[in-house]
RNA sequence: GGGCCGUUAGCUCAACUGGUAGAGCAGUUGACUCUUAAUCAAUUGGUUGUAGGUUCGAGUCCUACACGGCCCA
């Protein structure tokens, strides 16, 4: 390893200060010890102690050997305060001179702001009643050599935050908050499916075939094997595989990546929830994620109501249930809702508001679809489910009792499509139907249009059980249970350009 | 991809129509034995994102670029 500090390093003054108090540590014998025993977490304490009185801890001498980081320092002479943080929380430490291990020095004495340090004392209170650790030693576990950001306004610059998280999460306790949450969340989603007799399963993240989704893949390459390979866009296709294989019930929380633009939304890698059911529909999976999604505000946040951009939504279900064309129609004024299957009309319709076409784009059903998702989408704040989704735009769903459409639903809440979900299509010559309509597409110039699979054509030829699927977007359900707006503040690194 | 905004000390921010780059915190030195954004005194610290240009003179005006934020597609 290169130990040598780089240019910029040796430049600043206050890192090449605290690497002499390093080295003035090593030449007393430091050497980064991992030795230290803690019998106590700093933000315990308090619940434990706090109401003994001042002569009762004094009487009793609780002895306390406690580790982290040194948050804070106050001078007073020959007394030194001190506040210590661990994951658990937040103690204040007490040192002075002339206590009984440390001669005439302050056990508080040369240490940063920063430093990771051991602290054995025992339990005092202060004159405002505050449980103290009053020190008798304090070791230096591992040396903070660039200096922490400010102690009041904290780090605040987000492109500072995103790159350096590690250092976010020192010095904000609302960063810290929103991981907590993200984990439990997650946590929680599993438990909750495994109650529910659902098998957890990971299937491949590399795919000789991109499949499952409409989006661009990441391409990268098997050395060994010279075989390009494609980071996945949707596991789909391997957890309906196993279906056909018997698991009648699978989910899998892991990382799709799609080739895409960087944006409040949008990161090239984020985790989606799949789950199939085997012998359920799409009415089913509606249900499933209702209870699902109120059972995780519940459990996490304490309580079904979010706010989300200072408006509060009810999570409480049953959620509301409303086709496309109902929506469309009721956002676009005058728009004749019984003419949904004429391409011709809705052209007209995009063309009125200012939206322009694309020439690939001719089908009704996949019209609809833009024109639902300009106009419409935006405005869905409260939960709601809309349902009857075009065929055009669903090759892997359900035909529905209309075969313009199919047996699909998604769930927008907050403005943004959080999950999606349908009665999965298990007749195998309809779905060779569906990809050969894709490869036209493909060829037509749509690039995010889906490959043809004969895998998983053969497996569905094995026969798959009808089954209801769905798909939630874990990012999305974090940012609207903790309140964030922007997909970088629930992602712990989210991607950025290289500097 | 487009529009707007931002980038100044380790961090948070100032700096009027272009005229000697400042403060608070952190650091250093000193005072102070119950502070908690401790206080008081003194003090160090800058290639103003990068590269050009205009000008007697640029943090400030112009151009390009880099990175980021917000909005739009």
């Amino acid at each position: 390893m290169n130990t040598t500090a780089s240019p910029d390093e040796e430049e600043n003054r206050l890192i090449a200060q605290r690497r002499e108090k390093l080295a003035e540590s090593r030449r007393e014998g430091f050497d980064y010890p991992n030795h230290f025993v803690r019998n106590a977490h700093a933000g315990e304490l308090a619940a434990l102690y706090g109401d003994w009185t001042p002569a009762t801890l004094e009487e009793r001498r609780i002895r306390v050997a406690v580790a982290g980081r040194l948050m804070a320092r106050r001078l007073m002479g020959r007394a030194t305060f001190a506040d210590l943080r661990d994951f658990s929380g937040r103690i204040q430490v007490y040192g002075r001179n002339g206590r009984e291990t440390e001669g005439d020095r302050n056990p508080l004495d040369g240490f940063d702001i920063g430093d990771l340090v051991g602290v054995c004392g025992s339990l005092m209170k202060t004159r405002t009643g505050e449980l103290t650790i009053q020190a008798d030693t304090v070791s230096l576990l591992a040396k903070n050599l660039r200096p922490l950001p400010e102690k009041y306004h904290g780090l605040v610059d987000p492109e500072q935050r995103y790159r350096r998280r590690y250092v976010d999460l020192i010095m904000n306790e609302e960063t810290r908050r929103v991981f907590l949450q993200r984990s439990q969340i997650v946590t929680h989603l599993r438990r909750y499916l495994d109650s529910l007799g659902f098998l957890e399963v990971e299937t491949p993240m590399m795919h000789p075939l991109p499949g499952g989704a409409l989006a661009r893949p990441f391409v990268t390459h098997h050395q060994a094997l010279d075989l390009d390979l494609f980071l996945r866009i949707a596991p789909e296709l391997y957890l309906k595989r196993l279906i056909v294989g018997g698991f009648e019930r699978v989910y899998e929380i892991n990382r799709n990546f799609r080739n895409e633009g960087v944006s409040t939304r949008h990161n090239p890698e984020f985790t989606m929830l799949e789950l199939y059911q085997a012998y359920v529909n799409a009415s089913e999976m509606m249900r499933l994620t209702e209870q699902m999604i109120r059972s995780a505000a519940e459990q996490v946040v304490g309580r079904q109501q979010v706010v989300v951009e200072s408006r509060e939504i009810d999570l409480a279900p049953p959620f509301a249930r409303k086709t496309m064309v109902e929506l469309v129609g009721e956002y676009n004024p005058g728009f004749e809702c019984s003419r949904f299957r004429d391409a011709g009309y809705l052209s007209q319709v995009l063309a009125s508001r200012g939206l322009a076409v694309p020439p690939l784009v001719q089908e009704a059903g996949t019209l609809l679809m833009e024109l639902f998702e300009a106009t419409v989408e935006p405005h869905l704040f409260d939960p709601v489910f809309v349902t009857d989704y075009p065929l055009a735009v669903s090759p892997l769903a359900r035909r529905a009792a209309d075969p313009f459409f199919a047996d699909r639903f998604e769930l927008y809440i907050g403005g943004r499509e959080l999950a999606n979900g349908f009665s999965e299509l298990n007749d195998p010559e309809d779905q060779a139907d569906r990809f050969r309509a894709q490869l036209r597409e493909r060829e037509a110039g749509q690039d995010e249009a889906m490959h043809f699979d004969q895998d998983y054509i053969e497996a569905l030829e094995y026969g798959m059980p009808p089954t209801g699927g769905l798909g939630v977007g874990i990012d999305r359900l974090v940012m609207l249970l903790t309140g964030r707006s922007s997909i970088r503040e629930v992602l712990l690194f989210p991607l950025l350009k290289p500097v």
